[in-house]
RNA sequence: GGGGCGGUAGCCAAGUGGCUAAGGCAACGGAUUGCAAAUCCGUCACGCGAGGGUUCGACUCCCUCUCGCCCCUCCA
């Protein structure tokens, strides 16, 4: 079955064929490590992990690659916006104030002026949560995660190529910046131009930091400035590289290709960030094309608004996990989101358009999960679990790979399977087999265990069970009154309530 | 101002130049139930942001407008 994807570097959807038959090369950029990733950044996250689960369900070898920025990057390199703090002291002071008020636990973090320290708590709080929601290359850590600041070295050496190449010079402040009038493809990526960028309406990049530079656009490779958090030594003064550098190393290092054959982000980083990052790959390799393919996921709404912490939408994957998600009152639901629910309401819709996370669609997107885990413990118990293997011949699976392959239409494969799923094969074996194809791709049934809800408490399981008990009591004894309070209290505490040949059932709600 | 993406029922969300515009949720009717839940059966867009144009025929192609989102500053 032939691969679709939509290319932003060409503005149109194309038919993937990797460079090499042998392998996929992918290359994603990943979260700072100052905070906790949101779930807007996990929709990015997420949608990269699905282009490589689909290319692998196409038979596939894939080599994922994802890099975790823990260079302490100015949060302006110009300082435009006024305030110009490093964004790794910035992740110190909160830190502070996060200790002092218990917020993060003892231990965890012995000095927050060590930008490292720092560094490793977020870090392993991300690989934590990309676990939790199944991103596969969470799992390959760290030889397929790589961090910035452990790859100097290779930056320091691009950074020497591009000079060699008359791609980049230093300025008059001893800031080494790359040339964009030396890379004539500048602005293809993302359509703007040099002249257009020149009058760009922004109006927020100071004059004193333009002097320095030949041309508005060029942008800085590396930095010399003693003082700051996080610095190495170079031939160009002891300093910190710029932001764009790190993802065109990494990728060509680790992946081991000059050109790659798919690179994905959020769409925030088409400009400047991914069309920097072209100039200097190919100003270092010499060649036309750093990533064949570029993939861009749209962002996420929360509630129908952007997403933003003084609107009280902003959510952190345990946020939602934990039940911190508001109800429409602004009322914290304290309803524990199940990993495999959020999963799947962050890739339910096609990521070249917004996805609006609501709480009704968290709900929704339970609804699916249980559906399709039922499914699975159905055809299980016909079959003893003993699935046979189906190929793309068989209707359901073809149907669902035809979606995916048309530009990952995860929705329209969910529209395929979820009838399906309640419905009764004929052949239960071969639709087990077809069910643990298309979980490959979604993740999401069976529930993985890496639940951390699945610690509840077996205290509440018991006390839970206890209630049904009594609720089946009240009924045997037609004290429906009782009954009928008996299943509001199970229901108050986030079960459903369900009545079974061997008496009544608490299931725990999965949002 | 420039570059790019999107607007499909109450909500989420596919799709196609021409059979009856997927699917899910919600809602409604029925079976079932002490009542519910779960489950099962059924109903649910004469319409695809607005207006033009091309066409035998467009929601699908073209133009204009409009609304939303991203970028031109760090940001998934």
């Amino acid at each position: 079955m032939e691969l679709r994807f939509y290319n932003t570097l060409t503005n149109s959807t194309e038919v993937f064929q990797p460079v090499d038959s042998d392998c996929v090369r992918m290359y994603s950029c990943g979260p700072t490590v100052y905070d906790f990733a949101h779930i807007g950044n996990f929709r990015s996250f997420l949608f990269a992990d699905v282009i490589r689960r689909t290319l692998e369900f196409f038979g596939h070898k894939v080599h994922h690659v994802m890099n975790i920025t823990d260079v302490g990057h100015m949060t302006d390199d110009a300082a435009a916006d006024g305030a110009g703090e490093d964004k790794m002291q910035a992740a110190a002071r909160r830190m502070k104030e996060d200790k002092k008020s218990g917020k993060v636990p003892e231990g965890a973090v012995q000095n927050p002026d060590d930008p490292y320290q720092i560094a490793k708590y977020y870090t392993d709080a991300f690989l934590a949560d990309a676990r939790t929601l199944g991103v596969k290359v969470a799992f390959e850590y760290p030889e397929n995660i790589l961090h910035a600041t452990a790859n100097i070295d290779s930056m320091l050496e691009m950074i020497g190529q591009l000079i060699q190449n008359g791609h980049a010079y230093v300025g008059p402040d001893k800031v080494v910046y790359y040339s964009v009038e030396s890379f004539p493809a500048y602005g293809k990526l993302s359509g703007n131009t040099l002249d257009q960028l020149m009058t760009g309406a922004s109006r927020r990049i100071s004059d004193e930091n333009q002097a320095n530079k030949r041309h508005p656009a060029d942008f800085m490779l590396w930095k010399p400035d003693s003082t700051h958090i996080m610095k190495w030594d170079s031939p160009w003064g002891a300093g910190y590289p710029g932001w764009h550098i790190e993802c065109s190393c990494m990728a060509r290092k680790r992946l081991g290709r000059d050109v790659i054959d798919i690179h994905t982000g959020g769409e925030d980083l088409i400009f400047p960030h991914h069309e920097c990052e072209i100039a200097q790959t190919c100003g270092a390799t010499g060649q036309e094309t750093f990533s064949r393919f570029w993939m861009h996921a749209r962002f996420l709404l929360v509630e129908g608004e952007k997403m933003s912490k003084s609107k009280g939408n902003f959510y952190t994957v345990r946020d939602v996990l934990q039940g911190r998600v508001k109800d429409d009152k602004g009322q914290p639901t304290g309803i524990h989101v199940h990993p495999s629910v959020l999963r799947l309401e962050l890739i339910k819709s096609h990521y070249r358009g917004n996805m609006n996370f609501t709480q009704k669609g968290l709900v929704d997107s339970a609804g699916a999960v249980k559906r399709l885990s039922d499914f699975r413990a159905k055809l299980e118990a016909a079959t003893g679990g003993k699935a046979e293997p189906v190929d793309l011949s068989y209707p359901i699976l073809n149907e669902f790979a035809s979606a995916l392959a048309d530009d990952l239409n995860v929705a329209g494969a969910l529209g395929a399977i979820l009838p399906w799923a309640a419905s009764n094969p004929s052949d239960p074996a071969k639709a087990l087999g077809a069910l643990n194809r298309i979980n490959e791709v979604l993740a999401v049934a069976p529930l993985h265990p890496a639940s951390e809800d699945s610690g509840a408490g077996s205290g509440e399981a018991a006390e839970i069970q206890a209630l049904c008990k009594e609720l089946d009591d009240a009924r045997k004894r037609k004290d429906f009154a009782a009954a009928d309070n008996l299943r509001g209290q199970i229901q108050k505490r986030g079960y459903d309530v369900k009545t079974s040949p061997n008496g009544t059932v608490a299931e725990k709600r999965l949002a």
